[in-house]
RNA sequence: GCCCCCAUAGUCUAGAGGCCCAGGACGCUGCCCUUUCACGGCGAAGACACGGGUUCGAAUCCCGUUGGGGGUACCA
């Protein structure tokens, strides 16, 4: 029944004519990184089937952290095996996303066409030739067989597998064309029945495989026993398959990916083992929730817009802003780290591939918010700038043009209090900063019909306020200068300026201080808050105070 | 069905048998400071899923239950 060695050499030939180089050869054309013992090599392998998920950016982040924290190489691989699923310009949109993040590749692809790195092609639809050169020496060594099943075929054999209650697969008596002689499966190739390659399980369900995770720590399986497709009929190999020759020829260390894989380990392991090689180290990552309703569940590419990394962008999240919340999610000691270490850069934070927690995590939007608060608290005022004008150039043509057209006002005015030990912390997103300052600019500033003054100040006290404030306003006044000039005006027409003596007789006066300035502040701006009143109408300048405050009065 | 993983407040988590009647951050909230907001200061509410063990002692170890997630493809 089985066949001789002779036969399967000969099968191999017959199976793939065109393969001339050896494993040998490969061993040679890509030799072994000449790196340090503790380097270690990662990689980010997507598909190109869609946009960059927020759980792929998520673990290109750790492996570039765990590559580049030793000195090691983190490349992009694409794994284009799947060609139903693929899109158009996926790759220029990973390289794209990463690029943006300032994520740094060492290898791999750089545009949607051009590749640097030794160990190319990095992209497996250009590494036929190699797969097809291991398969064939696995089928040399009786470790792999052509398999000549139909999925019909398969699908009745999972039926009554299943009906038996007995383990559904191909494996052991039901693996039929496992042993097939020379002469039928010669019989078959020569019909042109389509066919696969499957890798001839070693494995038995009684036995455990063991192997420790670097991020959910031990683990154990029962072995794998199926006979899995290494080649589909297509010629392309499976993600399995190329996984571990990719791998182990590109010389990578430690294979982060998401924990929908962790069943596949024994898969791995054993694939590994036949071709005689040493495994990767791997780590699994958890992925990244959302509430839904009572459950959760994975962030969903088709549901859900904030899956997308291009979503942080459009609403113009600070990409540091994306990825220290992402850190902080990897490692919950980061935000302690930031808070003694505010200069400096997320990179130098010392991450740790053991500390990532193992379950889900709810991505939080609200969190985000204040992560990136503080990430832009912490910019200069023009820093922010030109991120403001690089986000308003593709997302906001208006508001660019006026950014521009008023740079020196613009910069002033996201100066206000940003200098401070403790810089004002209001701008999250620079989606939201056009309507934030929009009083600063004539060309978005619209005195509202209905101005929104304090409840507790009556028209009457308004008039007064604003038509007393006009007559006493002067550009020059220093600060000390204007607030005390305001503390008389306010004493003058009823309004307290001892806040404590205010508090405890309100009745001895109109308002406060308080009031006061806020009226002000809502004849110039339109808003009950913002920032400093006086830097704001030192950068409006007189003639737009007095008009404003000339307008609000009617 | 079978296999695997996970389980501390609304959210992210610290915690590797006594340091924990559980600490931090976000959020929520009270007060103080204050020309508003922000910042800052001082507070408040809020959690070890459940049930059994093991132990002098358990959030931490074991077993079970429940709940959640994943896998079970010629997809990755």
């Amino acid at each position: 029944m089985t066949r001789s060695l002779e036969e399967n050499k000969q099968l191999s030939q017959l199976l793939f004519p065109k393969v001339e180089k050896t494993v040998e050869d490969y061993e040679k054309i890509y030799p072994k990184r000449q790196l340090n013992e503790s380097a270690k090599v990662t990689r980010f392998a997507p598909s190109p089937t869609g946009f960059v998920h927020i759980g792929g950016l998520f673990s290109a982040l750790i492996s570039e952290r765990i590559a580049h924290q030793s000195e090691g190489i983190f490349y992009l691989r694409i794994e284009d095996t799947d060609k139903k699923r693929e899109i158009d310009h996926g790759i220029e949109g990973i390289v794209d996303s990463l690029k943006n993040f300032g994520i740094n590749i060492d290898e791999g692809y750089i545009s949607e066409s051009d590749e640097i790195g030794a160990y190319k092609p990095y992209k497996q639809s250009e590494r036929m030739e190699i797969y097809h050169t291991f398969i064939k020496s696995l089928i040399e060594q009786d470790k792999a067989y052509p398999c000549f099943s139909t999925t019909e075929e398969l699908e009745q054999l999972r039926k009554n597998q299943e009906d038996s209650n007995i383990t559904p697969g191909y494996y052991g008596e039901f693996a039929i064309y496992r042993n097939k002689s020379f002469v039928e499966i010669k019989e078959k190739l020569d019909a042109n029945i389509p066919f696969v390659i499957r890798l001839k399980s070693t494995g038995s369900p009684d036995r455990k495989i063991s192997y420790k995770d670097i991020i959910k720590g031990n683990m154990e399986f029962p072995e794998n026993i199926q006979d899995i497709v290494i080649c589909k009929s297509d010629s392309l190999p499976t993600y399995h398959f190329a996984h571990a020759i990719d791998d182990h020829v590109m010389g990578t260390t430690h294979v982060i990916r998401g924990d929908e894989w962790l069943p596949s380990v024994p898969v791995h392991l054993q694939l590994f083992y036949t071709l005689g090689w040493k495994a990767p180290k791997y780590g699994h990552i958890p992925p990244i929730l959302k509430q839904d309703g009572n459950s959760k569940r994975k962030l969903s590419k088709r549901k859900d817009p904030e899956a997308a990394v291009s979503f942080y962008h459009q609403e113009g999240y600070p990409t540091e802003s994306v990825l220290e919340y992402l850190l902080n999610l990897a490692n919950s000691s980061f935000e302690d780290w930031r808070k003694v270490n505010s200069e400096k850069s997320w990179n130098e934070f010392p991450f740790k591939a053991e500390k990532i927690g193992v379950s889900g995590a709810l991505f939080d939007l609200v969190k985000l918010t204040d992560v990136s608060k503080n990430a832009i608290s912490r910019m200069s005022a023009q820093d922010v700038y030109h991120k403001l004008l690089d986000w308003s150039k593709k997302y906001d043509q208006e508001y660019y043009s006026i950014l521009f057209a008023n740079k020196e006002n613009s910069l002033k005015m996201i100066n206000i209090e940003r200098e401070n030990k403790k810089p004002r912390r209001d701008i999250s997103k620079w989606s939201e900063v056009k309507e934030y300052f929009s009083y600063m600019y004539d060309e978005l500033y619209k005195i509202n019909d209905v101005l929104d003054f304090p409840e507790n100040v009556t028209n009457e006290d308004i008039k007064i306020i604003l038509n007393g404030y006009v007559n006493i306003y002067n550009h020059n006044d220093t600060k000390e200068e204007w607030f005390n000039r305001i503390k008389d005006f306010s004493n003058s027409i009823g309004f307290a300026t001892d806040m404590k003596d205010y508090k405890a007789n309100p009745d001895n006066y109109k308002g406060s201080i308080t009031d006061t300035t806020t009226v002000i502040r809502v004849a110039i701006t339109g808003r009950k808050q913002g920032p400093d009143i006086y830097e704001i109408m030192n950068i409006l300048g007189t003639k737009k105070v007095t008009l404003r405050l000339n307008v609000s009065k009617n």
